[in-house]
DNA sequence: ATTAATTGGTTTCGTTTTGACACCTTTTGA
DNA sequence: TCAAAAGGTGTCAAAACGAAACCAATTAAT
């Protein structure tokens, strides 16, 4: 698969990498949230060179993630997250979490946040909505969505076999092709 | 920068992208969610180079985020998450999350995940682990913790300005060099 | 038991993407 | 008014990449 197919897999993993699963994007991000939001002041703090950086910043403008603003009393522009990008927040947080949990050495954790609602230093949980109980992988249990199976009865009926489209797609491993039929049925 | 100095950087954000933050690893790690956990199961589902498959393969085993296990009645290995690994279920969850919300067409979502604890549809949300109200970005104040601090003092130590640290750190931008200076002092 | 197909790679090679650096114009500060 | 900084673009060599050929070990089919 070529960087550009990834957008229009019928997998929201696979669409969010294509706007996020990168190597610079994501330190982009985590700038503009943390109030850096010129050209300079991202290119200094990352270390990213300068063609890279204006590469990036026009994706993520291209794609509704950032938007350029003038400020009255200047003629310089800021990037600011639109409400898109702005909800990029919880990815953001779960990986802070993760790289707290694991990658942190003998210092100990780099940031910590504290939530000004309850005053308390703070880890984002993966919580469900609706029981706010931890999400654990082994408690999910994974469904087919009607995107998917929209793609499978189009592929299905272009006479590709079953088991060659679900070779090809995110799909758990554990459905069996008989259930694949009567779900396309 | 370069990529293999990100993982040295002081912020969990840059040291967890020096884990997942490449065009193919977050996509191996959801088919190993999946349940696909072959070779030429993951290189068929995702569409990767064999070559690309091999090394990003041997990286997360080296990085404990794999581990190889032959299962009794096979002489092929299979590789599954470790602890480690497992625990990135939070950031494919919150990128489910994000992709369902903003890149979903007409045809709905791909997927949906049934929450056997509650047994309802669940979408994960990023919620404060204390109030368990949604956290936002506005609602998070940023606090430099013991590594980050660790590191400003003796880079400053080492007669590096502080301003020019604080230019190449992940640090708010909103900190003034007087709040720095306090903090090592 | 023999053979064919599949698995899990590695090697080679041409193409694409990247980082470093020079260069340029506009904006800002002194 | 002049110098420096901001915010880029153009060039080029090095690194990373995908496609395809190849191969040994395992598994499936006969």
């Amino acid at each position: 698969m070529k960087w550009n197919e990834l957008s229009t897999e019928t997998c929201s993993i696979a669409r969010t990498l294509s706007v996020i699963g990168d190597r610079w994007v994501m330190l982009i991000i985590r700038d503009v949230f943390l109030g850096k939001q010129n050209f300079s002041e991202i290119e200094k703090s990352i270390g990213i060179a300068k063609p890279r950086l204006s590469e990036r910043l026009n994706q993520l403008l291209q794609q509704d993630v950032l938007e350029k603003r003038i400020e009255s009393g200047s003629k310089r522009a800021k990037y600011k997250l639109t409400k898109k990008g702005q909800s990029l927040y919880p990815i953001i947080m779960s990986m802070v979490e993760w790289g707290d949990e694991w990658l942190t050495d003998e210092h100990g954790v780099p940031m910590e946040y504290i939530h000004k609602t309850c005053n308390k230093v703070t880890r984002a949980g993966a919580l469900c909505d609706h029981c706010k109980k931890p999400i654990e992988a082994k408690e999910m249990l994974p469904k087919l969505g009607p995107a998917i199976i929209n793609t499978l009865r189009n592929r299905a009926n272009k006479g590709e076999a079953l088991k060659d489209i679900k070779l090809t797609m995110a799909i758990p491993k554990s459905m069996s092709l008989k259930e694949l039929d009567d779900l396309i049925a």
